[in-house]
DNA sequence: TTTTCATTTTAGTTTAATCTAAAGTTATAG
DNA sequence: CTATAACTTTAGATTAAACTAAAATGAAAA
């Protein structure tokens, strides 16, 4: 856990993509899939960056370029970040739960007594 | 430890602060005069983005404001921060030994033997 | 009240990060 | 060999961060 490593997972940008290969290897191009709002080279710089501070992995197949998350270079950070993630998904679940509960019967406001 | 924490942690600069108000409580001025590269807006800007990011405390006290670290908010980051300070030290130390031994008389190159 | 001290805030500039589009690599397929 | 697929790299534009200088704030001293 260097300051490389602080400042790479610093970019919400490249915390998604650490997401995505956190627990299975992707490649480039499936990376790039899972987030449309970004081209090809802005996610290959990006991984660049993650590869630099040591964050990922990348190993060679065909014309694939496979990539993973290194999380022993994250040391404490790992951790830090999956509970982030967590959390998130938590509150998303709760929003969704929300929204759900708001298309029922709205609960009636009592009425003000007339003084 | 949320996103803001980690943006806020990843700055060169932001970490310098941190580590003067790691174990004793500052006032900006001292912050400032710790680090006379930098204006002392600019010191005031970063001491504000710790403080939004709730890695710092603020207590005011005359015309002073007195800022000391918050390691809670960082969580097992701050052990990796402390564990990079003293890194660093441990390089700068073993960067002067060898400035120092560079002063000896320098280790005879062998003659390579005429064939 | 006026002045001064310690600090913050603002406006504008400089510097760095990030993105896009296009060109360049490299390995495989035809 | 040429073509194509999967990436990377470059050049240039856009966006965000950091800094400076100066004005503003607020609390205490005169």
């Amino acid at each position: 856990m260097d300051a490389a490593a602080l400042a790479a997972v610093a970019s919400p940008r490249r915390r998604e993509i650490l997401r995505l290969v956190w627990d299975r290897e992707c490649a480039a191009g499936e990376i790039h899939q899972a987030m449309p709002d970004v081209s090809f080279g802005a996610v290959s710089l990006q991984l660049r960056a993650l590869s630099g501070a040591g964050l990922v992995t990348c190993r060679r197949e065909h014309r694939h370029r496979f990539y993973r998350a290194n999380r022993a270079a994250l040391g404490p950070v790992a951790s830090a970040l999956e509970k982030m993630w967590d959390d998130a998904l938590w509150r998303l679940k709760l929003q969704a739960e929300l929204e759900q509960s708001r298309r029922g019967p709205r609960p009636r406001r009592r009425r003000r007594k007339a003084s």
